[in-house]
DNA sequence: GTATAATGACTGACCGGTCAGTATAAATAT
DNA sequence: ATATTTATACTGACCGGTCAGTCATTATAC
């Protein structure tokens, strides 16, 4: 009696990964996820129910890495401007091999009917609420030590994953901007407005 | 029926509009974009060569209207973030029937092999560069006016274009964070910090 | 009458998912 | 120890539904 290793699985999602940052989902075929995992294709159908079942595997894996860095640093002794810096800096890191996978954890808009994005909303937007309510938390703290405005926190939350986006876009050069992410956080912090 | 009409064609491209903000590039049917053009299918591919050509037929309308809102704001006789208070508005009324909007827009970033990812690249980055060029001359002369910090402008229109989105986000309930727009131009105004 | 716009039934490539069969490790018997 | 049985992980050829794109036919403008 073999048994299902987890180590598999997660050889499976990585591959999954990997082809989905370069294809994207609707590109991804399963039987190219095989074979860079290295397994017959009705393998990957042993460890993930279908399709959209893989992909949400792969988002739940980045998010619960993100979220995990957040966690972290929230332990360190350090002022919130600092710790949002952190993350920031640590989450860079983490995804400097990768730039696609920020497109993969932000929530797709479409309406209803889309089977995906259904159960994308339904299964993966809770993680998603995770992310941010971490983030919100350290800005919410931030506030009360008044290092921050008094700024909606959750708002601010969200404004620092689409900084983060615009540091990662200015870091590849697809749009003709290539600054350094740091730069992205100063404006986060800062604005543009003098004074 | 004597010519190909321009109207017709602009019909079909409105109803592609619908569905993808609907459904997504992938989940588009042309079967639907026809229904709702009310047109037949056949007709579609008398208009536009391929599925591709539409989607980049969309994507190149809407730009096409958010530069257009540049160009007309600039003209007016304002301060330099008056002008991007007003571009902001705009078009967020603009798009405030349709969010998903937002998500067309933006640049795919998967790597080489996909094909629409390769066209996208190839024939609407120059697009999304003339956008983020229009808002960075707003920039550029909102810093020499000293009413801006000496950020990099191309990179602040990046920002920029990510606080609308972080707007667009936060006015929908998906992500549960419900503020008006106006509180994410104010982030990317005044930052988050204090002082 | 003729050129062209419009139609929609049709086709064929494609791919997610299945399943009958195989390989192999553990359990058990001798 | 070693043979035999049992359990299940793994395989990959195959199937069936789907849908972009085609084209023979029809409708219409001039």
């Amino acid at each position: 009696m073999r048994k299902k290793s987890i180590a598999k699985r997660d050889k499976i999602l990585r591959a999954a990964f990997a082809v989905v940052c370069e294809k994207g989902y609707y590109e991804t075929r399963l039987e190219d996820v095989a074979k860079v995992a290295g397994v017959a294709k009705g393998t990957v159908y042993l460890y993930f129910k279908d399709k959209p079942d893989l992909y949400l595997g792969i988002i739940r894996w980045l998010i619960g890495k993100a979220v995990a860095i957040v966690e972290e640093v929230k332990k360190e002794p350090a002022s919130a401007p600092e710790q949002l810096r952190q993350v920031f800096h640590r989450w860079i890191d983490a995804l400097s091999s990768q730039p696609a996978t920020i497109d993969l954890v932000f929530p797709e808009m479409r309406e209803e009917r889309c089977e995906i994005a259904r159960r994308f909303r339904r299964e993966v937007l809770p993680e998603v609420h995770r992310l941010i309510k971490a983030i919100a938390d350290v800005v919410r703290s931030g506030i009360r030590q008044a290092e921050f405005r008094r700024v909606e926190p959750r708002l601010a939350a969200l404004s620092f994953l689409n900084a983060f986006r615009s540091a990662v876009l200015a870091n590849t050069n697809w749009l003709g901007v290539r600054t350094s992410p740091q730069r992205a956080l100063d404006i986060f912090f800062y604005g543009i407005n003098k004074d």
